[in-house]
DNA sequence: CTAAAGCAGTAGCGTTGCTACATCGTGCTC
DNA sequence: GAGCACGATGTAGCAACGCTACTGCTTTAG
């Protein structure tokens, strides 16, 4: 392995012509300089140095070394600079795990302000069920999970792990515009009017299977007959669009509701959900993880302003 | 001025996790690795580690030093390879890692070759399959990695890693001499008349398990009942010349066949393996990675001849 | 021919960098 | 929940390193 210590010697050696000079210039004794400069010479296994007349001369090796030297301490002094620039900066890995309809209305948005206001932070994705993404925080898989609680179901969180809620998200009845309750043009449906309907939810184990299933028998005093199962809002909106289904969902999925479906609040309750962020407790002081959150809070407070 | 050995080892951190297995790796006590990482962190005047539960985690502004370590860890590299190639010595020490088959038939040929064409060579042999030893050729514990790849599964290399094929080797049926599909003579069996049979192969999650049971799923339409495991090839010989398996074979370690095999081709398909060598890209210019090469490609090439 | 410049070698000394061992905190297991 | 294993760090001691001071040699200038 080479040493740069060594390397500036043999660079300054060719800048200045003789060893006495190189030690004067970097307050050595020339015969520090000289004993340096032949441990190089045994390390690499190569002749560098050879006697000329008083003084020495590089040989062509060294001179082919020189040009490397050159260019590590140039790439050295680089990276110290950097170091002391990045000391106090936000900069890194930070990888963000989140559901789905967090990545589309937080996660995304917020990377795209980070990417302006932290270009040196390079932000990664990955689409992760909270019931998975948050263990997996905790073991430093991730830096930032975008989570969600029901209120009838709060959430334990592994130990390590601090929670940091960004919205609350209420749950709506989503119908095909043309069902018989959207065109009554109320603001609000009753459950107890779709006990018939066909349903759609999360796979089980899920949240949101256990929320509909919840409300469904709570609030409107049926087991909801769930016909098609997907943990992508965007199919079940799809399933909607075409008259197919009925579905609880929260706010953040339905703004990207696309035409053919109506949204209509649950009459007589109130259900919602916290989306939340978490973060490792270790990390609290890490700019990076500061600044994550900051941008996943202004993502969220632009939404709760619709 | 950095320090390109605790460079090193802040970028050894960064792939391995945990300062022990720095320090198992370079061959340090846990403590010297520690010690030298706080005096980087001295000399730089910026935090690099944290504490993280029962180990350590590098803070965002050690990553990016990692980066610049990479790159200059690289650059160091290559200044060295350019300066043996300047000098144009074929001298040093080179580690060559390879499967065992690969041991016998190339690399120990190549071996001998290079004791009489470059003296100064010190080569030193390490028998490790290729899933391990490609990753650790990237980190500098190898020079010269012999490995394969099957036609199935094509293999990924590390960043820095450059690969040299040798040869392409065909799959074979092993079988007893006295099986009575080797009794008939003929140049080639039908895998589906070995569905009943006993088989051999390597360790799960090795290359030659995955391709036995690919081949005979692909070409036989069976699960082969694999009754042996052994990543030996010899041993897998020997248990096919007492008659107690039959097994899929390439031909490299078929050269060294016993007495009481019989060797087939596999009727209707050609399965093979490329056995290729891998260099670091940074290495290119050593005139002994020139000389490794050069001597494996030349004990390839007399095996195809046979 | 003498004086001065330049480099390399040696002895000595302070510093560095390692190991062995002990300690502490954490996470896993029974 | 106690005990255990693991990982990191701190301390003492020792060897190796890297410096200075000094010496000796060669070469060039005057």
């Amino acid at each position: 392995m080479l040493d740069l210590r060594r390397l500036r010697l043999l660079r300054e050696l060719h800048e200045r012509g003789t060893i006495a000079a190189v030690a004067d210039a970097l307050q050595f004794t020339p015969s520090a300089v000289s004993q340096q400069l032949a441990v190089l010479e045994r390390e690499t296994g190569v002749a560098l140095i050879a006697r000329a007349g008083r003084g020495v001369r590089l040989t062509d090796a060294a001179l082919v070394l020189v040009e490397h030297a050159d260019a590590l301490l140039t790439r050295a002094a680089e990276a110290e600079a950097d170091l002391a620039a990045a000391s106090g900066e936000v900069a890194g890995r930070a990888r963000i795990a989140t559901f789905q309809s967090a990545a589309l209305h937080i996660a995304l948005p917020a990377i795209e302000t980070l990417a302006g206001t932290a270009p040196r932070l390079r932000c990664e994705v990955v689409e992760a069920e909270p019931e998975s993404a948050l263990p997996a925080l905790a073991l430093g898989d991730h830096d930032l999970v975008l989570a969600d609680e029901w209120e009838h179901q709060p959430r334990g969180l592994p130990r390590g792990v601090e929670r940091h809620d960004l919205l609350r998200d209420p749950v709506r009845i989503v119908l095909p515009a043309r069902h018989r309750l959207a065109r009554e043009h109320r603001e609000t449906v009753p459950l107890t009017s779709l006990a018939d309907a066909h349903w759609t939810a999360g796979h089980e184990e899920l949240g949101w299977d256990e929320m509909t299933r919840w409300t469904c028998r709570a609030h409107g005093g049926f087991d909801p007959d769930i016909r098609h199962r997907t943990n992508d809002a965007i199919v079940t909106l799809g399933l909607v669009a075409r008259g197919l289904t009925v579905a609880l969902l929260p706010g953040l999925p339905l703004l990207g509701a696309p035409r053919g479906v109506a949204v209509r609040a649950i009459a007589d309750a109130d259900v919602r959900r916290t989306v939340f962020a978490a973060t490792r407790a270790a990390d609290a002081a890490r700019p990076s993880t500061g600044a994550l959150l900051g941008a996943a809070r202004e993502a969220a407070a632009r939404i709760e302003e619709l």
